[in-house]
DNA sequence: GATAGACTCTGAACCACATGCATTG
DNA sequence: CACAATGCATGTGGTTCAGAGTCTA
């Protein structure tokens, strides 16, 4: 009943206030929070500051959540491919069961000037990556036939990945690149529902929901041992916790592979590269393509998603389908029999009653 | 441009009852 | 500890309705 209902409406509504100002300026929307200067700055204005002193150019930053834009980013979630702020990653992962299952991790602080690191991640976008088709576009797939560069800036999920690609020694980087990706770019199922099936009563089996992945890479570090934080805007740490010391995508079990929205932890984690770590310098997670275009390409994802329902007991859809109804209520059987004995008064409608009342349950398509 | 009415879209609620699961003996 | 009996909460889908949003005059 209504269950993945409304997963969107908790934040649909942040949409409608404006960016937040940058403090510096007051003019452009800040793109990032300085956490030692507590300041929303915009890309310019974080160029000037940090770049001023050594000192400043030490200061940890975190870009601003890309629904709300009214917070730092504290959390990336995996399945939506998107850094969160608190308050929406509480509003859209509380919305239903679906999204509480979503792969959450603390977002790391980077230390680079963000407009190094758009400018940098935006060369590295053209320079190889290649856009997808339409259709895959929609689900944020790579595919390699593509060749309008600007839907390749827009589609690029983590412009981490090309800049760090780009710094590779030589191409079979990329090649890796694109091999490790393959597993999802063929996302299937059905696999894994064969393998975690065998929990699953003989009866009351999963069934596995036919959803596209909607896949992005990783914003950030995955670091599998760190599902659990806390929250601060001030602190680059994120303790324990606000969330299962084990996240629940990745500890289901039969029941996991009816979610089919949410990638398995430990499958994402075998394509999750440590951009953030990199010892050149390399700023963290969101360095990348042009920010407003990520804004645009995740809220026009939200929009688009559709949380596919959830069927955990597949004997119960069953049943479910086959109960009578009155206008789409389920019926008692014994008002659906003296219904259907009235009727038989109609010699047309004897065929069908009868038909209905040697089944089972009595099928009672509708009224 | 402002307003009202028509239209469209979306999500919640409703219903009965087999089933799953926790508790008890 | 293993098993059976019991009772309660859950989950299931089609339709309707209300409210919000959009379009048109």
């Amino acid at each position: 009943m209504g269950m993945e209902r409304g997963g969107l409406k908790g934040f649909r509504s942040g949409w409608s206030v404006p960016p937040k100002p940058c403090d510096s300026c007051k003019l452009a929307s800040a793109a990032l929070f300085c956490r030692p200067d507590a300041a929303f700055l915009c890309i310019a204005c974080d160029s000037k500051i940090h770049c001023a002193n050594k000192l400043a150019s030490r200061h940890e930053r975190v870009w601003m959540c890309e629904v709300c834009e009214q917070a730092p980013a504290a959390v990336t979630c995996k399945a939506d491919a998107a850094a969160l702020c608190v308050t929406c990653d509480s509003d859209i992962h509380s919305a239903n069961p679906l999204a509480r299952r979503h792969d959450r991790l603390p977002v790391e602080p980077f230390f680079d000037s963000a407009e190094a690191i758009v400018k940098a991640s935006t060369a590295a976008s053209f320079g190889f990556l290649v856009p997808t088709d339409a259709a895959a576009a929609s689900s944020d797939v790579f595919a390699p036939d593509h060749a309008d560069a600007d839907a390749a800036a827009w589609l690029i999920p983590n412009p981490n990945f090309g800049s760090k690609l780009l710094d590779a020694p030589d191409i079979k980087s990329k090649e890796i690149f694109f091999s490790e990706m393959e597993p999802f770019l063929d996302f299937d199922y059905s696999n894994s529902f064969q393998n975690n099936n065998s929990s699953s009563t003989a009866n009351d089996s999963v069934v596995p929901v036919q959803s596209k992945p909607c896949f992005t890479p990783p914003l950030m570090n995955n670091h599998q041992s760190e599902n659990c934080f806390d929250i601060d805007f001030c602190r680059s740490k994120l303790s324990s916790f606000n969330y299962p010391s084990q996240s629940l995508s990745q500890s289901v079990s039969s029941s996991s592979v009816d979610v089919g929205v949410v990638p398995d932890g430990n499958t994402v984690s075998e394509i999750s590269y440590s951009f953030g770590r990199d010892s050149s310098g390399m700023a963290t997670q969101l360095c990348g393509m042009d920010r407003e275009a990520r804004v645009l390409r995740y809220r026009e994802k939200r929009k688009n998603r559709k949380f596919e329902k959830t069927i955990r007991y597949a004997s119960r859809k069953a049943y479910a389908e086959t109960r009578p109804r009155i206008k789409g209520r389920f019926a008692k059987r014994a008002e659906i029999d003296s219904d259907v004995v009235d009727r038989l008064y109609s010699p047309a409608a004897a065929a069908a009653a009868a038909l209905m009342l040697d089944t089972p349950y009595g099928v009672v398509p509708s009224f």
